[in-house]
RNA sequence: GGGCGAUUAACUCAGUUGGUUAGAGUGCCACCCUUACAAGGUGGAAGUCACUGGUUCGAAUCCAGUAUCGCCCA
């Protein structure tokens, strides 16, 4: 062992500069760049884009660790792995960043600027972000396709997007017109009915009366928006309300305007709500909106982009804001006597999700898409198990919203997206929508026309993403490869937004599913299962816990933390497991590897004691297990799994049991044979643990590389990204080592267990005894080297036929062995442990007499397991003679 | 109003089709700087599986209901 090589090896495990030296090399090299090979399966992922504007989160950090984990394994099994990576163009988001940061700095605003300058600004800003992020998601280790990313506002993506609308209008799913929207003041767009967030909200409900226009008592109506009275232009109640029959036809007054306005009868009222008589104001709620179509009623919108009252509203409210509005209108009422009761009432109200501001119910011309043509085959898709949803609980969450799905309103009044391709004749007014602008008007004949200045909705760019970045709508060798993909990894928010709008699009365009697996994680939240958020300052940041535990780590912590769709609860303190962990791994490297390796790569001839057999039978069980729990997306359990070959099979016994094998004064050749078999096993544990963990593994399988020379470094990848994934097939365990091996381990821990009872301290070595006809004596003789070692005896095992007086007696495989007392404790602490340890039995007794008396249970339990049980009476009565017998020696 | 989830050790969570003494990590207690690792080792204590019924020979697990918390949809 050289001093020299001691220094090379940190003691305690180096993250940082660990990652600082993988993360980018693996994509200098490019070997994550896909591209598709015929002979090989695919395996692909499509990389939920993350928002350009954005920081890593979290939530991305989970996700991208099951997505990374998923496409390095199947990647190490030979699969043509892909995993696209992109970036969204977040349309409301961007463009409200960059005007905020313009005012900040003294620009021009967006107005006075101009479309065209403003979106130069726009890309300006996002072409610094965009590697932001991608740097953040390589610091977490993620083995995208960086060389293909895709954005979607990108000219390929652009294409498609165009390409769609076209297709969706001619087919006449795309269609435009005057309909209800949710319109929020604050960003001045309509947004989808996803946006929108109802919350309960404690209000009013405020009792008006509107006089009749021939001068009789009129009606009272109710309402929880008074300022929407400005717009009224009807007062209805139920046909069978009897007692307004005699209304309907008449006229009202409408207070403050002084317009008349008709009483009409239409099924919609609710005759329990309020008074029976409603105000109907179409252009500012959904459902008046419906029955103002109905009756043919004027549409007045007495609202601007802004919220602010407008004309044709009377003159002494224009300009106000809605909620001012409201105030004075409930003080002009009061003046005038008109508000005849005010009640307090809880409403549902819905809100923009984005800017928590009120939506505003608004008439306005947009596009929409049908959905229920597209929705059906979706249903179907999943219906017949071709996607699957995992857990599929989910798979109801998705039914529901698709078998009541709504149009989808998908322009939006923003500069900062895909525009949409529908050009109007400036002579005739015809519109338009191609591809491309027209050279002229297929019926004027103009070539005078302005393209449409609304954009699409974001969502109608990535709804294409699983086959749009792969060269849709030419049909491209990676769209054939590559697509359908087989996971899409994302959270239970945005199953409308996108997972569904997906399945949709894919089918619809391409005739394929766009994945076979839709695998929901839980949300991350703060220690209190709240939602991170800015505003609370809850939120950890995953750089920042890369930065302080190291990026295997976190991935670790969030992998083993995630039991699937459920939410996680996170405290920055759990990273410490997933840091203790690689600097067990580490330092368990540091002990084999801190030695000169190029001799032990020449080693000739297998070193196969019992231990060797056995931590190989458990490797093979491991990967296997591993293996299945991954294609059953439990990667907390796979992970599990390794955690504990390797802390309590690798380093806790095997390392253990070979050190003498590979000490300093062993026989050097059999160190070497003992260093290489090691040193293989654990380079196969890192194999399969590198989609786990790939820094460190990376880290190890580089050290072995370069120290273990060039017989070792022969064949093998140049990276362990690039290796093959162990796998337990064709691979037969030695079950008589692991039997043997395991009555090792029970007896050494048997013999743990009575110096940690008695007190007996570890400096203290004990002697054991056993009887001479224990069947078992044999491997005690054979493995006493490692048995006096880790159970801390001293001398040759000592074979007595009869018992030893004033001795400590512990049961392995329910014979006795003993520990003499002499010179290490006195006999009532043994007298305490054995009673205790008889008091336990008895209880076990106790139960399974209980269990054997009732005859229910023997006549119907299947047999095999009611013997179970009477053998383990059987034990655990002879335990407790033996440990009685054993009692009373002791006097 | 409809639907979904959660409730298991002090904390955070696992627990396959019902069948060993209900597990893990952290924390706790005791001992230990045993020549890889104190971010470690060895041993230990700790649970009326939310509650009430039911099905069953047998329930943390299945069924019905109740309570509390959370989420989604309307």
């Amino acid at each position: 062992m050289s001093d020299i090589q001691q220094h090379e090896i940190p003691k305690q495990y180096d993250p940082k500069a660990v990652e600082e030296r993988w993360k980018f090399w693996w994509h200098e090299k490019g070997f994550f760049a896909s591209k598709p090979e015929l002979a090989k399966d695919p395996y692909t992922i499509m990389m939920p884009p993350p928002n350009v504007t954005g920081v890593l989160h979290m939530g991305h950090a989970l996700q991208d660790t099951i997505q990374d984990t998923l496409i390095r394994y199947h990647r190490m099994l030979g699969y043509n792995a892909h995993w696209q990576a992109g970036k969204d163009h977040a349309g409301i988001a961007t463009q409200t960043v960059v005007e905020r940061q313009m005012k900040k700095s003294g620009e021009v605003g967006r107005i006075e600027m101009g479309r065209d300058k403003f979106i130069e600004r726009v890309w300006e800003f996002v072409e610094k972000n965009r590697d932001t992020i991608t740097r953040q998601k390589m610091a977490l280790g993620d083995s995208a396709d960086w060389t293909r990313e895709r954005f979607t506002l990108d000219e390929g993506m652009s294409t498609a997007v165009r390409e769609v609308f076209v297709r969706l209008h001619k087919e006449g799913l795309i269609y435009r017109g005057p309909y209800i929207v949710n319109w929020s003041p604050q960003l001045q767009s309509a947004i989808s009915d996803e946006e929108v967030d109802h919350k309960e909200v404690k209000g009013h409900l405020w009792h008006i009366l509107y006089p009749a226009a021939d001068g009789g008592e009129g009606v009272v109506v109710a309402t929880t928006r008074p300022e929407t009275m400005l717009g009224d232009t009807a007062v209805m109640v139920h046909p069978d309300d009897d007692r307004y029959k005699d209304l309907v036809g008449k006229e009202v007054t409408l207070p403050l305007s002084g317009r008349t306005i008709p009483v009409i009868a239409d099924d919609y009222v609710d005759r329990e709500f309020g008074t029976g008589v409603v105000k109907v104001t179409p252009a500012h709620d959904p459902n008046d909106f419906e029955v103002g179509k109905r009756h043919d009623l004027e549409m007045p919108v007495i609202l601007d982009e802004s919220a602010k009252i407008c004309s044709p509203a009377p003159l002494q409210y224009i300009g106000m804001d809605r909620f001012e509005a409201r105030e004075k209108i409930v003080e002009d009422l009061e003046a005038e006597g008109l508000m005849v009761k005010i009640e307090e009432y809880t409403h549902s109200v819905g809100y923009c999700s984005r800017t928590k501001v009120p939506i505003e119910p608004y008439l306005s011309t947009q596009w929409f898409l049908k959905m229920k043509p597209l929705a059906e085959p979706a249903i179907e898709a999943v219906r017949s198990g071709q996607i699957k949803f995992v857990p599929q609980r989910w798979e109801n969450v998705y039914f529901q919203w698709m078998e009541n799905i709504r149009d989808w309103c998908i322009s939006r009044q923003l500069w900062w997206g895909h525009r949409i391709p529908a050009w109007y004749c400036q002579d005739c007014s015809h519109v338009m929508v191609e591809t491309d602008k027209p050279g002229r008007c297929p019926v004027c004949g103009s070539e005078r026309m302005k393209q449409e200045e609304d954009v699409l909705d974001t969502w109608f760019s990535s709804w294409l993403f699983t086959f749009s970045t792969l060269g849709w709508p030419k049909t491209t060798a990676d769209l054939l490869h590559y697509h359908p993909t087989d996971v899409l990894v994302s959270g239970y928010d945005i199953i409308f937004f996108w997972i569904a709008r997906m399945i949709m699009a894919s089918l619809h365009f391409t005739d394929e599913i766009p994945f076979k697996t839709v695998y929901i994680t839980g949300m991350i939240k703060d220690k209190q299962g709240r939602w991170m958020s800015k505003s609370l300052g809850n939120g950890i940041d995953p750089l920042e816990m890369i930065e302080q535990y190291g990026a295997d780590a976190v991935r670790y912590c969030l992998t083993v933390l995630n039991s699937p769709g459920q939410d996680i609860r996170l405290d920055p303190s759990r990273f410490e497991m997933g840091r203790n962990f690689a600097n067990k791994l580490w330092n368990s490297f540091r002990f084999l590897a801190n030695r000169d390796l190029a001799a032990v790569q020449t080693a000739k001839g297998d070193a196969l004691e019992v231990e060797d057999r056995w931590i190989e039978g458990r490797l093979i069980e491991t990967s296997k297990l591993v293996q299945e729990k991954i294609e059953q997306y439990r990667l907390d359990d796979a992970l599990m799994e390794l955690y504990r070959f390797i802390w309590n099979d690798f380093c806790d016994w095997y390392i253990e049991a070979i050190k003498p094998r590979i000490a300093d004064d062993a026989d050097p050749a059999k160190a070497a044979q003992t260093l290489r078999f090691a040193l293989e096993t654990y380079n196969q544990a890192i194999h399969i643990l590198h989609p786990f963990m790939p820094f460190i593994t990376e880290e190890i399988y580089q050290t072995l590389l370069t120290e273990m020379g060039d017989a070792w470094k022969k064949d093998r990848p140049e990276s362990i990204a690039l290796g093959a994934y162990p796998v337990a097939e064709g691979r037969t365990i030695d079950k008589a080592a692991v039997e043997e091996f395991g009555y090792v381990q029970e007896l050494v821990s048997a013999i743990r267990n009575v110096r940690g009872e008695l007190l007996v301290s570890p400096a203290k070595e004990a002697k054991l005894v056993v009887p001479g006809n224990e069947p078992r004596l044999e491997i005690i003789k054979r493995e006493w080297s490692t048995i006096k070692r880790l159970a801390r005896i001293e001398g040759d095992v000592i074979e007595a036929d009869a018992k030893p007086s004033t001795s400590a007696s512990t049961l392995v495989e329910g014979r006795e062995v003993y520990i003499p007392l002499e010179g290490l404790i006195d006999l009532d602490s043994e007298r305490d442990r054995v009673k205790k340890e008889i008091g336990k039995l008895e209880g076990l007794i106790n139960g399974q007499q209980k269990k054997l008396a009732n005859e229910k249970f023997v006549a119907n339990a299947p047999e095999e397991l009611v013997a179970n049980e009477r053998e383990k009476l059987t034990t655990y009565e002879a335990d407790k003679e033996k440990l009685t017998a054993h009692l009373a020696d002791l006097g």
